[in-house]
RNA sequence: GGGUUGGUAGCUCAGCGGUAGAGCAGCGGCCUUUUAAGCCGUUGGUCCAGGGUUCAAAUCCCUGCCAACCCA
């Protein structure tokens, strides 16, 4: 990052004499009319016939200079194409003018199609015009670019330099539009609702802080979309939606990323059965849209499928008995004790059971720990014991379990629902619970909003990056965030007393 | 938070006590259908930072920073 290498200092120079040239090396404007990759394309197809003039703009990505003519390549978000340039027919002037271009620099060319004895199809040029110099070369091409940190923190470098990457942001894009598309032409509403919030409620998690000058009080960065599309449930909406950022103070991992996005999506009058279906039905909606088939395949680094995920047949099973299965078929019979013996000694999951655990947090670390990995392929887990979801229903022919369903696909929960609670009281009930008897963490406003009335409403979840992460086959969640949190390289002030540095304006 | 691995040229990496290396990129030259173009020549370094051991440290030791993976 330094701004003193030579090969700055080079580029610098060649846009210098640009200019000498009376060349502006950074134009305003050039309209191509057609992609490279596309016009390569249609012309390989035959929808572009040879000798069709074209007018393309993209980075030059290659250069092969063989002195009276030269060959480089042009690039844009749809491809490549082969630029061919002859010095008998540009002439000498043109010709000088490529010394002082580089790799990387934005090129906007004017030219016929025509195919190289090599069968390559080219483009012969006829004019061009320098649209933008670069002053840093860019990664090398044939390793691309494989540095992690550079990857995570220059994006933009290894969007540049690897193609892969660019279709995973790509195909991205195209699982929240096919989202949308989806819950759309189903009626549904698209809402926004506020991501500073003064309690940070709908789940169980740490949340980030911030203050506002002018009211004066600290705000929290949301943890969860849900309470406020349920007041919107209460106000009359059928089918409200929202597919947004949350925040979430923890740690970073391989499945984690503080900030992530979440869909959440209402409806009233149905329930946790209702909502299977839905998400059943956008998952494979999304994914032969975007990846074109029902049969997903994770490769490893060498190319080897690894496993395979299908998502053509979603199975349903009982929390309960995917216990016993990994966990003897008396587990729920015998006492408390027991189970929390056999967990740390038959199961070995000492180091996943705290001395404060309760008896359910005991059958829940067996869930998460040797269960939940196992599911690669869909299934949807319901009749989890009500304690693990205080914002669900309880089952109408089980009490100790909710109306709730986890969907794990890839070995991770991708997509709770839940038959939403509507009892007003049931629900203050369960959220003094929850908030440990502080009353600064309830949400008042929002248990007035019940008791207002809220129908009777099916609710999803769906985690965008771990649905991404399976779609596309990535194993880890920075690969399909374009701008993942990495420590910053110049920490901000540390400010250990959690006020934010805003509060305190400078004085001049 | 703990453990492991890594940080060397713009990129990808080798070197692991004794003069700082390779390929690509760059620079100079040759070359009118190349495509990882080719051929000849050549420039380029805070070896992550700081301390220590040593006649001598990129290399060994300590501390710190950053990242990846595993664990919590």
């Amino acid at each position: 990052m330094d701004d003193t290498n030579a090969l700055v200092e080079q580029r610098k120079a060649k846009l210098a004499s640009l200019r000498e040239k009376g060349i502006n090396p950074f134009k305003n404007k050039f309209s191509p009319d057609v992609g490279c990759g596309t016009a390569r394309d249609q012309f390989e197809k035959g929808v572009l016939s040879e000798g069709s003039s074209v007018r393309i703009a993209g980075r030059m990505t290659a250069y092969r200079d063989m002195g009276k003519s030269l060959f480089f390549d042009l690039r844009d978000e749809s491809g490549r194409i082969q630029v061919y340039v002859q010095k008998a027919q540009v002439g000498e002037d043109a010709m000088e003018i490529f010394q002082q271009l580089d790799l990387a620099d934005f090129l906007g060319v004017q030219g016929s199609l025509f195919k190289t004895r090599t069968g390559e199809p080219s483009v012969r040029l006829e004019s061009f015009t320098v649209l933008a110099k670069a002053l840093r070369p860019p990664p090398a091409k044939w390793h691309g670019l494989e540095d992690t940190e550079i990857r995570y923190r220059q994006r933009y470098l290894d969007l540049m330099a690897n193609e892969a990457t660019l279709k995973v942001f790509q195909q991205r894009s195209a699982v929240v539009h096919e989202i949308r598309a989806f819950l759309h032409e189903r009626g549904f509403l698209e809402v926004e609702t506020p991501m500073m919030q003064s309690i940070p409620g709908g789940a169980a998690a740490q949340p980030f802080r911030t203050f506002h000058n002018a009211l004066g009080c600290e705000f929290f960065l949301r943890i969860a979309l849900e309470l406020y599309l349920k007041r919107l449930l209460v106000g009359g909406f059928h089918k409200v939606f929202e597919i947004g950022r949350n925040f979430r103070n923890e740690g970073l991992s391989r499945r984690h990323n503080p900030e992530f996005t979440m869909l959440e999506a209402y409806e009233a009058f149905g329930d946790y059965s209702t909502m299977m279906t839905l998400v059943e039905e956008l998952i494979q909606r999304v994914a032969q849209k975007v990846v074109g088939t029902l049969s997903i395949e994770h490769k490893d680094a060498t190319g080897q499928v690894v496993k395979t995920i299908d998502l053509t047949h979603f199975r349903r099973a009982k929390y309960r008995d995917l216990v016993r299965e990994v966990a003897g078929n008396d587990w729920f019979e015998v006492s408390p004790e027991e189970r929390r013996r056999r967990a740390i000694e038959d199961l070995k999951l000492a180091g996943d059971i705290a001395a404060s655990y309760e008896d359910f947090e005991v059958t829940s670390a067996v869930f998460e720990k040797l269960i939940e990995p196992t599911l690669i392929q869909p299934t949807f887990v319901t009749h989890l014991p009500y304690q693990l979801v205080p914002l669900a229903k309880l089952s109408a022919d089980d009490p100790e379990t909710v109306e709730v369903f986890e969907c794990c696909i890839n070995g991770q929960e991708i997509s709770p629902g839940y038959t939403e609670q509507n009892d007003p009281i049931e629900q203050r009930e369960r959220l003094q619970q929850q908030a440990g008897g502080e009353q600064q963490k309830l949400d008042e406003d929002f248990l007035v909003a019940l008791e207002h009335g809220m129908p009777p409403a099916g609710g999803i979840g769906i985690g965008i990056d771990r649905l991404c992460m399976m779609l596309l086959g990535q194993d880890t969640i920075r690969d399909v965030i374009l701008f993942p949190q990495l420590r910053p390289k110049v920490a901000s002030p540390v400010n250990t007393t959690g006020a934010d540095i805003g509060s305190k304006p400078a004085v001049g």
